[in-house]
RNA sequence: GGAGAUAUAGCUCAGCUGGGAGAGCAUCUGCUUGACGUGUAGAGGGUCACAGGUUCGAGUCCUGCUAUCUCCACCA
């Protein structure tokens, strides 16, 4: 056994412990229908990304269950890769090739592409050893990559099969666009955000010469592609201008006063324009109303309808369209006016609503079996309130729009017939066209949305649409974990995905968490420069404590503070493993103690591993239920408490003695109870409870060993009363000795009063405990006060009093206050217990488990306070 | 306009299906006892936002209300 350092020191043996289990290969999983597959796939993280404080919790969670299911026995897989991140991705190489001076455009598409590619070999690769230092537990031999050629053809099918089942389409709808990435995005992508604008009241004449419409709009610009003026059919104000003809200000065109109920009465002047080309409203008034659709702007929002805007970005146009209304009298007033605006969540960008040809996923028959599974309960949230988001979305989904003006990404596999326009969808580019025969076939240049891809990750990297053991065996997934965040680009998208394409869920559980933010808790953002870098953490305090940090004291779902502070009491927790385990390798030296005589076994040998057995009861439920937080707090409190703080104090004594017979079964309980801990501890903190268990046990690895169950012969009911009882009375004596400032050196006699012959037999066998923990000299158990001089210092508990003989530092006003207010706390238990045992409706109501309960604290308190009374009038009072 | 979350000790937060208010940090007072001062022993500190209701009993369930945050939503 080897001389452990007297801190523990996790940069010294997280990278060579990586090293061994991946040399080992732990963490890879194989089909083997002996054991119960568990199954994680890992949100794969993007290519352009630098591991953040998100991904370290999402990591760090997901790496905790299935290090504890491949301990409980089941085959463990998860499954690693990488996302392609289409918009992302393309930005970034844009930028590193224009640095160098390189037009995307003049490059070509094929150039891009091999740019691209080189790109993600260079640095996409760059994440996946950051979650190796996080001590992830991935199957690094089946790592993936949306774009790899599995994934690829997975979603050829995919997009083949939606297509001829008409679940795909190619459509000119409305859509939401970025001018600055110069592509379409989903609706999933626009955030909105609420801006200070204005409302311009703009005057429309009548062609006929008998007025104006005053109109009111936060775009004044998008006037140019008015085709119309709605009012409510039923607002009584504009009856007489229903079918009317207007005379569109600066272009002088004619429009019609149609009547739409979509108007609001009572919101502006109750006439609204109508821009069927850019806004998606319009759009649908303009279908009712077969009005034309005219689009003013080019893809870089600049002004295309011909004349005096034209070329002008869309903002100037807006200054001087202003301009020009108010030099022609039309401009009525000006309002301020917020106003949500939608823009590009990668960019910021405000997007602009166009119309133009794109894919769309038709959604919903899709979403229909997506909503079935979380009502009937194949598929649950944790925590359950995420089903309502989930569900409502679902409710109110609109078609999703899936081309994107990218050259990174799967490309759409639609071929176009140059001579006759037919349309072919096939996964290799058809020879000639089955229509005309010609030879002319062109690909789509459009690729698909990121989410597509990855809509298809729990299936598609176990190898669908190929029929393979992996997938049979592995499929669908137990547990996907990810934050709240992405549930509508992701989740949504996997589960009816899944369902379409394989019956099934892809996953039984989504654990949802929340937001890392800074300690005044904000987002963690790169504007702000708030952003801890978790491989900082790890290089300073260790994997570990990061571990810890992340999932400790936080429920599921909820937002968490990430404070230094705690990452430093985490580290001290991983060195108070560390340092108790070094104590008890030290004491066994190079003794093996592999078993122990159970008649050797102390009460609080028997104490200890019935308590080690109930709190492997309970981590077990807490985990199989999500609560990993709950479970490791726990165990913490049970290492540092029970274990540290009392059990090894309890135990020292035999240990420094030799010839005691009971220093082996103190040892092997110490031995045992502490691996069993590890166990525990391990899916938490990886690298600290391998490196001992490694040490103390002499086997190959912590993270193969068994699960802790319970045993039924490890349960101790009588050893955990007496060392209760013990407990409480060395608490006593430490607090009355503190109260009364006896310093430590101060030895005295202690004198245990109980006429339970059962409390006194405890003591009696308990009484080498208070040497070392209650500062005694020596301990006298008795039935009566007899002999005790009278102004010895007291503590009191329930089942006993406890005298010490130190009338030389006994203060009498100092112990009656104490009395004082222990008797003031007893009157108030009293009252309660006497207030529900009296109540008529208690007795006859509750349980009966709760009415003994109760008179057994009736009899404590009533015993205890007997005894303050007794004190008091002993003390004179 | 809908929906959700949060409100518990000075700070950051736990508290599962209702049955005597918890942790870490901070504060105060002790401790050079042979694992650990990244330690140890003790102490102080909370009308569990507010108002009702259900119940024998509510931090926990219901209703309302206030504050803060978040998400969704086409009000020009």
């Amino acid at each position: 056994m080897k001389e452990l350092a007297k801190t523990y020191d996790p940069g010294a043996i997280e990278e060579c412990t990586y090293q061994k289990w991946m040399g080992r290969k732990y963490f890879h999983a194989k089909v083997d229908k002996t054991k119960k597959p568990f199954t994680i796939v890992i949100p794969p993280p993007n290519v352009t990304g630098k591991l953040h404080m998100g991904h370290a919790l999402d990591e760090t969670l997901q790496d905790i269950l299935i290090r504890y299911k491949r301990m409980q026995g089941y085959n463990a897989l998860w499954v690693p890769g990488t996302d392609h991140a289409s918009i992302s991705t393309e930005v970034k190489v844009t930028n590193q090739l224009r640095e160098e001076g390189i037009d995307k455009q003049e490059l070509g598409r094929e150039g891009f592409l091999k740019r691209a590619w080189q790109w993600k070999e260079e640095y996409g690769g760059a994440i996946i050893n950051q979650l190796k230092k996080l001590g992830s537990s991935c199957d690094w031999d089946r790592e993936r990559f949306t774009m790899d050629e599995g994934c690829s053809e997975a979603v050829l099918e995919v997009f083949i099969r939606l297509y001829e089942k008409g679940y795909i389409y190619k459509g000119s709808r409305i859509i939401n666009w970025c001018p600055v990435c110069q592509t379409s995005i989903s609706d999933a992508e626009v955030e909105h955000e609420d801006q200070a604008g204005h409302f311009w009241y703009i005057n429309y004449p009548i062609a006929d010469g008998s007025g104006h419409v005053m109109i009111a709009t936060t775009r004044p610009e998008t006037m140019l592609g008015d085709t119309a003026v709605a009012v409510n059919p039923e607002d009584e104000r504009y009856q007489h201008l229903i079918g009317k003809t207007l005379k569109l200000p600066l272009t002088n065109r004619e429009i019609p006063v149609v009547a739409d109920p979509y108007v609001d009465k009572e919101f502006g002047t109750g006439c609204v324009k109508i821009t069927p080309a850019h806004d998606p409203n319009d759009f649908e008034v303009g279908k009712r109303h077969d009005l034309p659709k005219i689009n003013i702007m080019n893809d870089d929002a600049t002004i295309c309808c011909p004349g005096k805007y034209e070329g002008m970005d869309r903002y100037e146009a807006r200054k001087v369209i202003v301009k020009d209304l108010e030099e022609q009298g039309l401009l009525v007033k000006v309002e301020d006016h917020a106003h949500s605006v939608g823009t590009h969540d990668r960019c910021r960008t405000t997007v602009e609503p166009m119309i133009k040809q794109q894919w769309f996923v038709k959604m919903e028959e899709l979403a229909k079996p997506a909503m079935e599974a979380v009502k009937n309960g194949e598929l649950t949230f944790v925590p359950e309130r995420f089903d309502k988001i989930y569900l409502h979305w679902l409710e109110n989904i609109r078609d999703w729009c899936i081309s994107r003006q990218l050259w990174w990404g799967h490309r759409i596999p639609a071929y176009y017939c140059d001579d006759c326009g037919e349309i072919v969808v096939a996964k290799e580019a058809p020879a000639v066209c089955p229509k005309c025969g010609c030879t002319h076939l062109t690909q789509d240049e459009d690729t698909l949305d990121t989410w597509f891809s990855s809509a298809l990750w729990p299936f598609s990297t176990l190898g669908w649409p190929q029929k393979t053991e992996d997938l049979e065996y592995f499929y669908p997934t137990d547990v996907l974990v990810t934050g709240y965040d992405i549930i509508f680009f992701w989740v949504i998208r996997m589960v009816f995905s899944g369902y379409e394409q394989t019956g099934k869920s892809p996953f039984h559980h989504v654990l949802i968490h929340g937001l890392v933010r800074d300690s005044q808790g904000r987002k963690m953002s790169k504007s702000l420069g708030n952003g801890i870098d978790p491989l900082e953490i790890i290089s300073e305090y260790g994997a570990d404590a990061l571990r810890l940090t992340l999932v400790t004291g936080n429920a599921p779902g909820n937002d968490m503070r990430f404070l230094m502070d705690r990452v430093k009491a985490s580290r001290n927790f991983a060195n108070k493993v560390w340092n108790a385990s070094r104590f008890i390798m030290m004491n066994l030296g190079d003794e093996k103690v592999t078993k122990a005589d159970p008649g050797d076994l102390r009460a609080e040998d028997k104490w200890i591993l019935s308590r080690v057995n109930s709190l492997a009861k309970e981590v077990t439920a807490n985990m199989d239920s999500f609560e990993l937080g709950i479970a490791v707090q726990k165990i913490y409190d049970f290492i540092w408490d029970e274990f540290c703080d009392w059990y090894i104090e309890m135990v020292k004594p035999r240990l420094w003695d030799k010839e005691d017979a009971s220093r082996t079964a103190a040892l092997w309980t110490l031995k045992q109870v502490l691996i069993n801990a590890l166990k525990m501890l391990h899916p938490y903190m990886p690298f600290l409870t391998e490196e001992i268990f490694c040490n103390l046990s002499g086997e190959e690895s912590i993270m193969i060993s068994s699960w802790p169950e319970y045993q039924a012969e490890w349960n101790f009911a009588e050893e955990e009363e007496a060392v209760g009882i013990i407990k409480e009375a060395v608490r006593g004596i430490r607090g009355v000795r503190t109260d009364m400032n006896v310093p430590n050196s101060k030895k005295a006699t202690v004198f245990v009063v109980s006429e339970s012959p059962k409390v006194q037999k405890i003591f009696t066998e308990g009484k080498r405990f208070f040497a070392a923990l209650g500062f005694a000299s020596e301990v006298v158990v008795q039935k009566d006060k007899t002999g005790i001089d009278e102004n010895a210092v007291s503590a009191l508990i329930p089942e006993a009093a406890i005298y010490m003989p130190l009338s030389e530092l006994l203060d009498i006003a100092k112990e009656k206050e104490r009395l004082k207010k222990e008797e003031n706390r007893l009157e108030k238990e009293l009252a309660r217990v006497n207030g529900m045992l009296n109540n008529e409706k208690f007795v006859s109501k509750a349980p009966a488990s709760k009415i003994e309960e109760e008179k057994a604290k009736l009899e404590k308190y009533t015993q205890m306070m007997n005894q303050v009374k007794e004190r008091l009038v002993q003390l004179g009072e």
